[in-house]
DNA sequence: CTGTTACCTTACCTTAACGTTAATTGCTTT
DNA sequence: AAAGCAATTAACGTTAAGGTAAGGTAACAG
């Protein structure tokens, strides 16, 4: 009984669609060594593992991340954490990601106030045209 | 009793040591419409509004806007409240920037989880490598 | 065989957000 | 008066993250 590992691959185009994005967009981040796909002649074939690795690129940016600085914590989460010196690295990197994450989650709780207040009063003064 | 309004007042200078930025970016948001400070003589002279602005276009860029949706914010922000329509756009890209800004959360979430992961099993390695 | 579709590479173009340099101006401090 | 400092304008340079156009290949449909 051969055991086929049948894992899943995409193409290009199907990724694309899925998550939105250009091939074009792919084709740069693989440039940028963010992401390294099979082949089958000149096409691109992607796995499960490109799969998670798209994700995240794209989660990254959205919580503005430059694409250097997501390869670098790939590389960093990649790396054989063998040394303790690479471990404590990693974990200075963590922190100071957790800083930027704790101040845009401050920056979004003000904004979310200051939308809170504009929205009110927005609302009450449809409220108060609406009445005459 | 002259009720001197003594508004406290900053150059360029001074804000860019507080924001921690430098005086070409001020004047290059100035350029875009997103601050127009008083002068006297040539030098530019800035007041407490001008401050909160600064502020804001920070905090905005920090979340990712571009200074051209941070101005359009402002611009609705200012903008005197006086027809419906107006109000419904407003409440409709409020809307749009809190879903924007719920994505975030739900990025932040995640990334937290996962450096508390990665975090752990380094400190597990490091753990190990003391024990020896 | 022709056309369509999806992929490919190469190469140049674009936009945002400043950086950098240069040349000038107006204090104020020595 | 000279020097130093903070401000000014103008203009060109730079970087990141793709967009876009041109030309080419492989598979398949009719």
């Amino acid at each position: 009984m051969t055991h086929q590992q049948e894992e899943q691959t995409y193409t290009i185009g199907e990724l694309a669609r899925e998550f939105d994005i250009t091939p074009r967009s792919i084709r740069f981040y693989e440039e940028q060594l963010l992401l390294s796909p099979r082949r089958t002649g000149q096409n691109r074939i992607y796995n499960n593992k490109d799969h998670v690795r798209l994700k995240l690129i794209l989660r990254g940016k959205r919580l503005g991340f430059s694409l250097a600085e997501i390869k670098n914590l790939f590389e960093l989460y990649d790396s054989n954490p063998d040394s303790a010196v690479q471990l404590k690295t990693m974990l200075n990197l963590t922190e100071q990601k957790r800083a930027h994450l704790r101040q845009q989650l401050e920056d979004i709780q003000m904004l979310m106030n200051e939308l809170d207040e504009v929205e009110n009063r927005c609302r009450e003064e449809l409220a108060q045209l609406k009445r005459d």
